[in-house]
DNA sequence: CTGTATCCTCCAAGATACTG
DNA sequence: CAGTATCTTGGAGGATACAG
């Protein structure tokens, strides 16, 4: 491991170093496991996600739709209804995040386990 | 999902949750990735990991030992000599790790796309 | 070679208040 | 309801110098 990777994570436009910039940080993941099911609005978003304030909410989910994870739908009337879904990108990404997910579940106590001693 | 999830993510001992601690920063993951092909010096991990500081890279590994990822072996003799290899926890993290680089790639294009329009 | 010790910067995330 | 606008802060990450 002297030579640089091959696909050489340093690449500033390689797949691996892409991927901390949307899934790196605290709230994107969680926010794409919580569309799974189908599409949210931003209240019903804050309910699972609790402890995110508005703000992060609204930057966490522009950067996705940016991305393309997530499209943005505001329904007009009376009452002002904005929903978020997984577009096709998006969904792909769940499959990955299970895999990571399955890994936690099945790994946690061992991962307690070394931390403790 | 207006229901805690299951497991609930917010859970401070939900596997989910345990995941950003650890792989979320910025290092880790690549740290791992470059120890998947046997035991490496520290100096050796600085190359692949071009950019990192002595204080980040120790910082990263220290870390990931203490959770059981990786085991740290130091080499008496005249030249100082450590070697840093990954436990079979660590190793059980390659494969999810691959996943994600695996969907990366396939799906960097869409991804660059999207955040130009 | 393998780190420590300092100092510094930047920014994600949170708190709070306010708006159409 | 679905956000914006500010202000603040903790801590990750980096630069540099030094040490065993």
């Amino acid at each position: 491991m002297t030579e640089p990777l091959d696909p050489d994570m340093f690449d500033p436009l390689c797949p691996s170093g892409l991927m901390p910039i949307r899934l790196g940080d605290k709230w994107s993941g969680m926010i794409i496991r919580c569309l799974e099911q189908g599409p949210r609005r931003f209240s019903e978003l804050r309910v699972p996600l609790r402890g995110i304030s508005a703000k992060v909410l609204t930057q966490s989910l522009r950067a996705l739709e940016r991305d393309g994870f997530v499209l943005r739908t505001a329904h007009s009337g009376p009452v002002q209804r904005v929903e978020y879904a997984l577009t096709p990108l998006g969904r792909s990404l769940i499959e990955p995040l299970n895999t990571m997910c399955a890994w936690a579940e099945e790994h946690w106590e061992e991962l307690l386990d070394a931390r403790e001693a």
